[in-house]
DNA sequence: CGTCTATTTGAATGTACTCAAAAGCGGTGG
DNA sequence: CCACCGCTTTTGAGTACATTCAAATAGACG
């Protein structure tokens, strides 16, 4: 891969370690780039996940569709972040979530084949990616603890002042769905919000 | 510590990797053991969490108290599975969330001083901590996805197949907390599935 | 046997959901 | 430039799931 489109990645690690010159063109030798239009899936529920995905740029959406064919959105992963169906990912078995594109989103993908390799041959990232699944398991438990503790519309406003960048760029059955509540009751929140005023 | 003590580490290790003697010898000298008494913290809300724990034998119950002094029960943690604030832990900041032990407890105690030195020394161990963390993780999410999807009843079926072991363990109103539910409502649910039968 | 804690039961209440319909909004084509 | 289409958001009425509070019952332990 080309070390331009590389470098938002590149970035991205530094925060956590630093690699050499050499370990940085090995690394962007083993990966993948590319770009998905908007409404792509990424990874399909009951398919075999084989990537981790690094977003450069757009959004993505990951979600379970239930029996009734309600959608159930998990997270948003926007520049800087990371997309997969881990679980599918690590123990290769068909995906219980969905990953879609909400905007033209450009990735760097890790395949499952590779990033054995890449632990092995570069420890330090093996404790980089350690450090950034401790941090994405204690969000996951704080959001666990919100969604007990807080009202709807109290987790509502949680994510607009967490992630107001995310709020703006999706629309708000969407945001409904991510809070665990339906699309019209976020309207009436939003619209006592402004009466409240 | 003495080797016998370690056994069950020792055990649960080798489902993940597989160490040395000379390898498992390090990491015993570098560990610790306790016992705590039913009742006792082994973290509190406010402390920062010095330790990841191994739970050798007996239970823990994880949970968040809100501002009106209602407990939120995060996690369970029994034989051959893992306690601590990992938040608190791995950002050394005070913790979110108490630990308590709900039994006579015993313990082997990463501290956070010598986990560091831990990974380096052994980077297999990293491997195997990496690959805990990202289960972890998982069910994290997947919990999630089932207290947005399903009703109280049937997060409670789930819980009740899933971990049979715990819920003979702990009392019933801890059950309910650590569904998201109260004490009462559990209480009627059951009384409705002994109904249906 | 009495005390303390945990569980059950019932009535009233509240939070969030369902369903249906209307209003808003953005893009496309005439 | 306006009219229409599809999709998103809003609004309202009725409903369901779960909570609160209070009181009764059951269990565990000294």
């Amino acid at each position: 891969m080309i070390k331009e489109k590389g470098q938002p990645l590149l970035n991205y690690i530094d925060k956590h370690i630093s690699l050499s010159q050499k370990e940085e063109e090995f690394l962007l030798s083993k990966i993948k780039y590319r770009k998905y239009l908007k409404g792509q899936f990424i990874v399909q529920q009951g398919d075999v996940c084989n990537y981790e995905c690094f977003v450069v740029s757009g959004c993505t959406k990951t979600f379970y569709m239930d029996e009734d064919g309600q959608e159930h959105i998990v997270m948003f992963s926007i520049e800087d972040w990371w997309t997969s169906d881990i679980g599918s990912f690590i123990t290769q078995t068909p995906a219980d979530f969905n990953v879609q594109c909400l905007e033209k989103t450009e990735l760097i993908m890790f395949s499952f084949d590779i990033i054995e390799e890449l632990y092995t041959e570069i420890p330090k990232l093996e404790r980089c990616f350690r450090q950034i699944i401790e941090k994405a398991f204690v969000s996951s438990q704080k959001r666990l603890i919100r969604n007990f503790s807080l009202s709807a519309k109290d987790r509502y406003l949680y994510f607009k002042n967490q992630y107001p960048k995310i709020e703006q760029r999706i629309p708000q059955y969407m945001v409904a769905s991510y809070l665990g509540i339906t699309k019209e009751f976020l309207s009436k929140i939003k619209s006592q919000l402004i009466q409240e005023q």
